[in-house]
DNA sequence: TTACGGTGAGTAATTACTTACTTACCGCTC
DNA sequence: GAGCGGTAAGTAAGTAATTACTCACCGTAA
């Protein structure tokens, strides 16, 4: 038997939040035993809660670790100043459609306010609501512009994020089966939505 | 102390049910106890083992006789056969968007995905599938005689869909306040989509 | 030596489910 | 109607397993 290197804590830390995220976004907060936690990490149950204090703060630490949408949100706004209306929308549904896409967020997204997580406000608003906000505020602008009709900014934001969050729910969560490949449905969506949104429709794919 | 008439076996097994799928719908199958259950059916716990074998007997039981969405395809079908494009849409919004809409139904469906009931699929496949196949298909008469663009019948489906969804998950499962009423916000979404989707735009509303 | 990463072996509480039992009700005979 | 017996509704009090969490202790690197 080869002995193992220590961990550092850090170290052991970040690798039971992976082992944990993975366990919560499949089985949630109740179906995950934290027998299985540290089996998943390769340490002993004890360990766990050298590390954290009770199951609910590492699940805690897990919500509020997760990465922000930033990274979207830096290309869109390049294409936002362009007024590229179609490659903003195509940005924003081809980063949550796309091959590979991992489903572990969307899923702790789901549990953590089914379960009623305490912290699941502060996931989904930094996961969710600051691309409501940023779509709807593009939108807003264009609309003032003159570039879409007059609706409501925040109700036409949310139906389009609407098209590519119950895409993702039918395929991640549901296993409905694609019967397009990802370009063509991400493409469908935003020409079905700009077109309903634009003064002077664009028409550009008819297929 | 009044004695209690008893009850027929199939009452009782009615109000377990109807006890059991508030809670499951509250907290998921995991995080609910079959005490709980009891205790909410006010009848005690091994009465809840006369009438289903197991806690998860008792979940299937739930999916399984849940209604489906027979009511709104029966309203649908005739506006349809009027092609009345706008007037579809917009039952099948206002079904799903309406005040006092019960939230159980959806909370279980998310759950028994989640969760990975085997029952789940069937669940979908009575409450969802159907009526995307039907809004599918009339899209696809649409489009053949030529008042709907062609677009893929069964992506438009999910896209609208998705609105409504994605729309419920907000606001019943993420507790986003509406700042519309809910005639607006279907008005809204429905304008949005068959703008999209008419060949000949119907722009009716431009608030 | 000491501080820290790490563990085996617990514990009290809770869990789904059982068992052995009591009570109410319904149809039957008288 | 009174009495009776069978059956099904209903329960108190378990049980074995699992749960989140603890504690006393080990081993190794600095």
């Amino acid at each position: 038997m080869a002995k193992q290197p220590r961990s550092t804590s850090q170290q052991r830390q970040a690798g039971l939040i992976a082992a944990a995220a993975s366990l919560f976004a499949a089985k949630g907060f109740n179906g995950t035993t934290t027998k299985e936690i540290a089996k998943a990490a390769g340490v002993s149950e004890a360990l766990v809660f050298k590390h954290f204090p009770t199951k609910r703060a590492l699940y805690g630490a897990i919500l509020a670790e997760k990465v922000t949408v930033d990274e979207l949100l830096g290309a869109v706004e390049e294409s936002a100043k362009k007024r590229d209306d179609r490659r903003v929308f195509t940005l924003i549904a081809g980063f949550r459609i796309r091959p590979g896409v991992d489903s572990t967020l969307l899923r702790l997204l789901l549990f953590s306010a089914l379960e009623g997580h305490e912290l699941s406000e502060m996931f989904f608003g930094k996961h969710h609501r600051v691309l409501y906000d940023h779509l709807a505020t593009y939108i807003k602008n264009r609309i003032g512009e003159g570039g879409f009709r007059d609706v409501d900014p925040l109700l036409a934001a949310r139906a389009f994020i609407g098209m590519v969050v119950h895409h993702r729910l039918l395929h991640e969560i549901f296993a409905v089966p694609m019967h397009r490949s990802h370009e063509e449905t991400v493409d469908t969506y935003v020409d079905l939505f700009l077109t309903g949104l634009t003064k002077t429709p664009t028409r550009r794919r008819t297929r």
